[in-house]
DNA sequence: GGTAGTTACGAATTTCGTAACAATC
DNA sequence: GATTGTTACGAAATTCGTAACTACC
């Protein structure tokens, strides 16, 4: 039976904000811990799934877009929730055990 | 060799949301459509990773407990981020091709 | 028996690393 | 040749569906 397509994933946006941050794949790849080709894949099915490139690639490096960096504001503040939520479920969850 | 350990996914997120709002696995499942064992093991996986239950499982469905409504705020939020997002950079990368 | 959620197991899918490639300087 | 990012391909891990199970009326 087929399955449903892949959406984005967490992942992937913790991928693309090292990218923009090191603006440069290979060191970004260290920063995660995955392999560069690894890493630049799941930037390019980012960029597929968002239908426009982020980043304009350079033989320096990426170099990023305006819709990269209008992506990189609100993938910040994902993350943030994201680890806000952890922490508040977590804390609450310690709470209750009083 | 060895992977990284899987974390909190967009789907893991919505699927949450779908339990919670329907308070039924069953329905939940129909809703986002994947089978009731999948959606399941997904809430469990949740839970895993938050290190507490986030519903209480009683014989009419499941129960939000005070932790699944302090995720269920955060999740809501995360997801709406995401379209957000997504329908940001889109719409810049039209205006961009005018 | 009829409802609810869960466990077991294997298939479909995705993610990843290694190796080889392409492009710029 | 020494950077950079990318493509190719197979292995590792996850996600999923079907079938079988448990628990409560």
């Amino acid at each position: 039976m087929r399955y449903a397509p892949a959406a984005m994933s967490f992942s992937q946006i913790k991928y693309f904000v090292a990218v923009a941050d090191e603006g440069h794949v290979g060191r970004a790849a260290k920063s995660v811990h995955i392999a560069q080709p690894a890493l630049s894949r799941q930037i390019r099915d980012l960029e597929e799934e968002l239908g426009t490139p982020l980043f304009k690639r350079t033989p320096k490096g990426m170099q990023l877009l305006p819709e990269g960096a209008i992506m990189l504001s609100y993938a910040r503040t994902i993350l943030q929730s994201v680890d806000e939520a952890v922490r508040a479920v977590r804390q609450s969850s310690c709470e209750t055990r009083l």
